[in-house]
DNA sequence: ACTCTGAATCCAGACGTA
DNA sequence: TGATTCAGAGT
DNA sequence: TACGTCC
């Protein structure tokens, strides 16, 4: 879910803090990563035959997700890169009424699938499976074991694991938190990645480049404090509280600027507007996005150890089924791996990356009219960075 | 006229082989 | 669930 | 690159 068309937003209003990258980029790095949202896709999307069915061990227990963080796991370590898994631990109390929503979607999309696989509708079975995916206790335990045996740290957050890679960021224990959902922002992570994990698969030709989010440079360019930002994501929508019809990201920051503070903006919305009380709890909201439940990050000590040999076998092959030959691939990509798993990044030399300050004509102006004329305004993906030399790089083919 | 929101729609991993 | 596209409401 | 397979 994140915050309702944050990412949009930033490209168009604060370019400067979006840096395309590659997955290459980050060899030597540490990297967090949301296992929970993980382990979601992988059982949205490692299917197979006419039923979409997941793969599954010999017992009939599935086993997409080992599968899908094994694969994933290995190719990070090849890259070089760390990675350390947090998982969600109890949602907040305020997201009871999304989850609440959720869970009433999933139910009705039992329903479907009910009703496709007794008409036998190959496409409506699809598309109703895909949304009745549930991620169990029991599949969240396979993926602990399976990382540990890895060799990779797994955090337990207490609470919303973005929070907590915001923390583990904060205190330079990580470089980034990789994730989707923007609100890894709003919770303060110095930097995130987005769209790391995008393969560059062929159908659908749009391979998009990883982002490399700045916040200092959000908050920078949108010349606000940390405060303010929050209350902007807040005004945007986001999981804790109703959303305002009619008020996006653009009119929801000019209300901000113009107001100063999210309760004086809000004054000058129409009451009835507003969602019903138990759904409009803005200072929990901003407590929440502003402190809370995290890790503490000097409790958290990240190794990276050799794999469990015996023990990965063991679990793959005989619990789960998994193929003789392709694990010992798996432990050979592993151990050719590992060697180069302690290099570090010798790029600090040169890196003395001055922080420049943002000239205050490219602050972003709510208030001034777009440039108008260039036909090609529409969609301006501009994210170069911001560098004024940079050419647009326009490199889209588009066929037909 | 222009901009924005919100509903509709499509899609969702990673690997190896041919 | 997110990204993208389009229609229509709002300004 | 396109497509089938992984369990």
């Amino acid at each position: 879910m994140g915050i309702k068309g944050l990412m949009p937003f930033l490209s168009d209003s604060a370019p400067s803090c979006v840096k395309e990258t590659k997955m290459e980029a980050m060899t030597g790095r540490v990297i967090a990563i949301d296992a929970s949202m993980c382990l979601y896709q992988f059982l949205v999307a490692v299917r197979q035959g006419a039923s979409q069915s997941n793969l599954a061990n010999e017992a009939g227990e599935v086993t997409s997700h080992i599968q899908g963080f094994l694969s994933r796991t290995v190719r990070l370590l090849e890259c070089g890169i760390r990675p350390v898994y947090v998982f969600d631990g109890k949602p907040p109390e305020l997201k009871r009424e999304t989850l609440r929503e959720r869970e009433e979607r999933k139910q009705e999309a039992d329903g479907e699938l009910a009703a496709a696989m007794e008409s036998g509708d190959a496409d409506a079975i699809k598309k109703a499976s895909h949304r009745t995916v549930r991620a169990t206790p029991q599949m969240n335990a396979d993926v602990q074991e399976l990382l540990r045996l890895l060799g990779v740290p797994v955090v337990l957050a207490p609470c919303e694991a973005e929070a907590s890679c915001a923390a583990l960021c904060k205190a330079g224990k990580v470089y980034a938190t990789a994730t989707e959902d923007m609100d890894a922002l709003t919770f303060g992570t110095p930097k995130m990645l987005k769209n790391l994990f995008d393969t560059e698969s062929s159908r659908t030709a749009q391979k998009r480049p990883v982002f490399e989010l700045t916040l200092s440079r959000v908050l920078e360019q949108l010349d606000v404090s940390m405060a303010t930002f929050i209350d902007f994501c807040i005004l945007c929508g986001c999981d804790y509280c109703g959303t305002i019809r009619g008020i996006g990201p653009a009119t929801a920051f000019k209300l901000l600027k113009l107001h100063g503070s999210l309760e004086a903006a809000v004054a000058t919305i129409d009451a009835n507007k507003l969602p019903p009380e138990e759904q409009w709890q803005i200072s929990e909201a901003r407590a929440l996005f502003s402190s809370p439940p995290q890790v503490d990050p000097s409790q958290v000590d990240l190794k990276w150890t050799s794999p469990d040999v015996a023990g990965l076998k063991s679990f793959l092959i005989d619990r789960h089924s998994f193929n003789e030959g392709r694990v010992t691939k798996v432990v050979e990509r592993l151990s050719a791996c590992r060697a180069a798993g302690s290099q570090s990044r010798l790029e600090s030399f040169f890196t003395a990356k001055a922080p420049k300050t943002l000239p205050a004509s490219e602050k972003f102006n709510p208030f001034a009219k777009r440039a108008a004329g260039s036909p090609a305004t529409k969609r301006a993906r501009e994210i170069g960075g911001g560098s004024n030399t940079g050419k647009a790089k326009v490199q889209r083919k588009q066929l037909s």
